[in-house]
DNA sequence: AAAATATTTAATCATTTGATTAAATAGATT
DNA sequence: AATCTATTTAATCAAATGATTAAATATTTT
């Protein structure tokens, strides 16, 4: 029963947790020696320096961030069933990741340059625009750009996770509201793009 | 022809500027006197500290960003306009800012309590739940939560500007591309939202 | 103009912070 | 077991940073 986890595991693990509450800036590296129960010069053995620490860490959350998209959009599902895994897909992952979401964002600003890397699967992009136009040509959606799809799709799914300290403030909510109306917008979110992109439901 | 804006106006114009690009924790008093050409000590003889210079900088932007919805929403405009008006005067206001929404979302996560003093105005959502509950009942709309109706309408207006750099990426867009990307949005947005609520446009 | 008050400035302080060092300990190899 | 290598630790460093001080300068009041 070892918990088989090494110190350079623990420090990465730890590292994730701090930097995406609380970002870069914010973040010092004894608060991860801290979190990770570690020497503060066993973060530098391993790791050299924050920034380093930082780009792994980034890096990794913007990869699984990306795959999911990419896996979605490369597989062979319909169009409007890709939307309806989207949705679902996002919301679960990032409930269970809350911070992510702005940390993503947040620090996307200012690492401009590493995004290029991970973030790019022109193969995700290729499809969705030939099946945007396919399905268009077929008169079974309307015309639509897909960074316009695709904005609106990531929009309404990412954004209230983004927002919902205001949100919530703004509309009073608890926290078991805000659950509640995340849920439902795994159904709503589908069936306001659906109906707006198609011409007959399907 | 006398630039009549006094020194500690002065700071608090550069301290906005460098807060809202930076986040606080990046941010260096140092940053904010360079910016404002004055001496660092000033910065303190007028504000006494970062933190009090950072709590009205984010209560003003905090205070701009609400008054639009608020005036919005309180106004007597029919729904749907209200939609295009709110989509209009944000997507003209960030694109103005555009530091201002990943700021207020980002650093409202750090000040939960900040919030509450500026954000709340009862008035707008009260006015908000009446008007969607009276259309409803007369069958000119959908039935929708006041929270899900604005989650749809200020994620699919704010997230664009939060996401930018990660879009333009994924999309490889230029910036000429996302302008224009925003631009159509002043109307695909309210379509979406009107064609999804209403059950004849109109 | 003189005195009083307000503002600006350079210099400095104490703490924090990322990083390093050198010694101690643990683990592997011979 | 003895030697060598890898890891961990406490102590320390230098730079950065928020803040203050006291003197210099400007502005207002008398």
């Amino acid at each position: 029963m070892k918990a088989e986890i090494t110190t350079e595991e623990k420090i990465k693990v730890a590292a994730a947790k701090v930097f995406t509450k609380k970002g870069y800036a914010a973040t010092k590296t004894r608060d991860i020696a801290e979190e990770a129960n570690i020497n503060i010069a066993s973060l530098h053995y391993y790791y050299r320096s924050k920034e380093k620490l930082f780009q792994i860490v980034i890096g990794e959350a913007l990869g699984t961030f990306s795959q999911i998209m990419d896996d979605i959009f490369c597989s062979e599902l319909p169009l409007h069933e890709k939307i309806k895994e989207f949705v679902i897909q996002y919301i679960d992952f990032f409930s269970a990741n809350p911070y992510l979401p702005i940390f993503i964002v947040s620090e996307s600003q200012n690492n401009p340059d590493k995004i290029n890397k991970i973030l790019k699967n022109d193969q995700t992009i290729m499809n969705l625009r030939k099946e945007l136009e396919l399905l268009h040509e077929m008169k079974v959606i309307r015309q639509i750009q897909p960074a316009q799809f695709f904005l609106n799709l990531i929009s309404l799914t990412a954004f209230p996770f983004l927002a919902k300290p205001l949100i919530s403030k703004k509309m009073d909510l608890s926290d078991n509201d805000y659950v509640s109306i995340l849920a439902n917008r795994k159904k709503l979110i589908p069936d306001m793009m659906i109906n707006f992109l198609y011409y007959e439901q399907p």
